[in-house]
DNA sequence: ATAATTGCAAAGTCTTTGCAGTTTG
DNA sequence: CAAACTGCAAAGACTTTGCAATTAT
């Protein structure tokens, strides 16, 4: 799949402190509700809050998970990260041609696929705003805060 | 081939007067472009032009057609709609889950999808337009005209 | 003639699911 | 211990593709 790597805007992604910090109130998340801690979903965890992209593949993040541990299936990481979506760690947006990406719920913003590259770029929502709120005017529609997706040419496609 | 031509009754939905010349400009179309035309790719047309919907998928071309002529094979309706794609006349959207649709590239519009329902609203380009401007001028990102696809809650879902 | 098209079956992608065996709390 | 989780394999949903046979021009 993603033939083309999307050109990583690389910036500091994460600006959190205390990234381990993080990774246990996310378990304990999931324990709060029901849920166990295995090596498994602690994998996944750490792999999600760790990476550096804001939207990531269930297979990136079982690559990322297996690379240590081999044995976690692939499975069990979109039954992980469905379980994180429920508990409203996560959200799991669909890029369309059946690629979903998945990022932390705190990250609020958008995505613009380059329909030729395959690329995708950040939109802060604040740009998106007076769009929502049209449709909500207009339509009664309430579009996802978190999960837009715009399809089109990137600029070094178009 | 001279088709036999349809009543001009007009029970349509576009607002086209003729869509028996439609037809036929269409085939013309694909022809001109070194396409043939068979009666595989003309039941398509047909039931892609007189479909009341503005959305259809490729699993709602093949039931009309092959009500007609069961022997179209799904594969077909779909690369007759790849060849209409190419040759401008027919636009495919994805709608996120796998699902696409097809539709006039004359109708432009675009697509609330809810994510509760699955119901499908179109929105006039009108109202997306200072977005597109907007990411045009701040992100030099051509948004699709044409296909764009909005997920959130819709009216009765929210 | 001859290049485009088709039916069919098979393959592909990404994701989900049924089960029986393992763990966690 | 009971409930939750896991690996595996198989199934799904939707779309694409290789081929040999057919057909439009």
């Amino acid at each position: 799949m993603a033939a083309s790597r999307p050109p990583a805007h690389h910036r500091e992604s994460h600006s959190h402190p205390d990234v381990a910090a993080q990774i246990v109130s996310v378990l304990e998340r999931l324990r709060e509700h029901g849920g166990r801690i295995t090596s498994g979903r602690r994998a996944v965890v750490v792999a999600l809050l760790r990476h550096d992209d804001h939207h990531v593949t269930a297979d990136d993040i079982a690559a990322v998970v297996q690379a240590d541990q081999p044995d976690i299936h692939l499975s069990t990481v979109y039954r992980t990260l469905e379980a994180l979506e429920q508990v409203d760690v996560v959200s799991r947006v669909d890029l369309g041609q059946g690629r979903a990406v998945y990022h932390l719920v705190d990250h609020v913003h958008h995505h613009l696929v380059c329909d030729r590259c395959g690329s995708v770029t950040e939109v802060p929502a604040s740009v998106v705003e007076p769009l929502t709120q049209a449709l909500d005017d207009r339509f009664s529609f309430a579009a996802s805060p978190t999960r837009l997706t715009i399809s089109g040419l990137c600029s070094s496609c178009r």
